[in-house]
DNA sequence: GATTAGCACTCTTGTTCTTCGAGTGCCAAA
DNA sequence: TTTGGCACTCGAAGAACAAGAGTGCTAATC
């Protein structure tokens, strides 16, 4: 239906506006800008139409339209289309993301910081899901009297430590010992498969007793649980301050402190991966109120996958004003993903 | 001299009530609320010799006085009264640092966002400095073919660790060879001794050929100098959204702006530490306009050391306004630091 | 039925003007 | 040295007003 095509064409239109204007949209300025081959009176027929479908809304009576945050998902879904980014564009993100790193951390940091660089807006990376991922090798090392050092290797050469009490006159030999025990009996074993329970039953060392293995597989075993957990970097959040959606103070306020708690950030973006329908190059969008987080109710978040190996994967993205550039900014996430996975296999390779 | 005391009681009346009202105090209300025994046009001349001695200003011409950066200094060095902290706030201060960690840094970490929330500022927290501390052990682990992990633990048990490349074909023994060798010949080298030459021409290995050797002790020497880096934390940048003093928004973009940039604040805060005079329990203080970063001018810093063990040391502190309640917000960290180096022993014992 | 011109109406934004009040500086007297 | 008194300054807050952008609706037109 032509009727149609053209109303669909006019959200489009009052979005990209609206997104580079950051000014509410009349019927006048939008013959203006694009040229719509009808008269404003007709576009305030259609825009009314909109209004009526809840895709835009007005903040006032005689203001132009706004998109409305099912406007946005309208857009996003069906009428967006995302394009490459220049050539000078991606050298710019490549620039910034490519110096020698050796470790999958540093990287997603430097990412991270390219991320937010680029895009002018929150970046967000998630520490990569490693519960999935096997126990390649685990080592205790004796730091000094009392205290050892857990050090794993999982899938894809991913390294995780930490530093664990231990019963004061064990020695280094005895810790060796048990050290190799437990590797043997947990090689290969997936993280979350790892229990406390099959972590004892199955290290047998006669040599030690039993009170005393128990104490070390304990703190071994923290040190296990510990090392799959979700962590989360948020980077330029002074950027939104740069845009006048958060001028207003509150609104910054609000942002910026449901920002400081990692852990609530952390676990909404975990849910929005579990949610996930599309295969790991896909991307999830949630806009304004499909935010289930206080504070972020003017906010969009984008994310996508990046893999370390086959087996591991973390997630990637932005958070922004709903009122951003989605075509672009998709594009530049899509890139960072690709720069990652391009930088990871030569970490590991 | 009784009226130079005057003066001076009125410069701290000023500053008290201007740090609770955020509004710049006039000669009537100094009476009102401090019962100075004479009349509000005494006042009004002490306060103009106090502007006359740089001390105060005013905002303009009509409006009451608010204390110059000097003024606060003065206020700080000579007037100010320390009172300890009630028995309920050390408390609130203990009950949200001491969660059983056993690692400097998950302890420092947790200070920081005691030190935040508790004076509703920006906590700041640097690691310890471990360039003067010594190397007490070093190993290197293989990963993977190609890849290894240099693990170092340094004086009272603070450890490091970074994944570096080693030439693919080196065999886990002939690493453990060069690991004992390189461990042998740096035992308890202060980092900031370490050179690649000393490191090249003291490790002695027979069995490996040179080229391979001396590119595993380069990678071992960077791990080595990346250890002793300098970061900073900061924590509760929302926090100064909050504050009047950056209801502005140019204000707040310039703070939040500068303080993205971790490097630019980790060293200035060394700087400061390099300029101490006073003991490990002194506190440092920088005033607006002192601090050489720029988009905090209108901001201070109070920092002050903590201790692991006897060699190494660190900084903690906060960044807030200049209008900020120095005596409460020291004793905060006096009380914070305190709690740090209570538990550091307890890690480390 | 879709489109358009025209027009009355609404609501924000910016400007100007005014008033109010807190605070100052200074003078002359105590 | 202190004080009362007074003229003066300047910002904050509010009222009044005009301008402008945009809408909805109606009646005519394609």
């Amino acid at each position: 239906m032509q009727v149609n095509d053209r109303k669909m064409k006019v959200l489009q239109a009052i979005v990209d506006d609206y997104v580079t204007t950051n000014e509410p949209v009349g019927s006048k300025t939008l013959i203006e800008r694009h040229n719509f081959p009808v008269s404003s009176a007709t576009l305030r027929n259609d825009m009314a139409e909109l209004e009526r479908m809840g895709l835009i809304e007005k903040p006032h009576t005689s203001a132009g339209r706004i998109p409305s945050d099912r406007g946005y998902r309208e857009y996003v879904d069906s009428l967006m289309t995302v394009d490459q980014l220049t050539e000078e564009e991606r050298e710019d993100i490549s620039r910034r993301i490519d110096t020698t790193v050796y470790e999958a951390r540093d990287l997603l940091k430097n990412a991270s910081a390219a991320l937010s660089e680029t895009t002018g807006l929150v970046s967000l990376v998630m520490t990569p899901r490693l519960a999935g991922s096997s126990l390649l090798q685990l080592k205790l090392l004796m730091i000094e009297p009392g205290k050892a050092l857990v050090v794993m290797v999982l899938s894809a050469g991913v390294v995780k430590d930490k530093v664990v009490r231990i019963p004061n006159f064990l020695t280094p030999e005895q810790l060796k010992d048990i050290s190799d025990s437990v590797e043997k009996s947990l090689n290969g074993k997936p993280l979350d498969e790892i229990t406390l329970v099959t972590l004892a039953t199955s290290v047998k060392t006669t040599k030690i007793p039993d009170s005393l293995l128990n104490q070390v597989l304990y703190e071994t075993y923290t040190a296990i649980k510990q090392a799959d957990r979700l962590d989360v970097y948020l980077e330029g959040e002074h950027n939104m301050l740069k845009l006048p959606d958060f001028s207003e103070l509150r609104r910054a306020q609000n942002l910026l402190g449901t920002l400081s708690h990692d852990g609530m950030v952390a676990g909404y973006v975990n849910e929005i991966e579990k949610e996930k329908t599309g295969g790991d190059d896909t991307y999830m969008i949630r806009i304004g109120q499909e935010i289930a987080l206080e504070g972020l109710e003017d906010c969009s978040f984008i994310t996508t996958t990046y893999k370390i190996g086959d087996t591991i994967s973390g997630n990637i993205g932005v958070i922004g004003p709903k009122r951003m550039d989605y075509s672009k900014v998709i594009s530049q996430i899509d890139f960072v993903r690709y720069k990652i996975n391009e930088q990871i296999k030569n970490i590991n390779g």
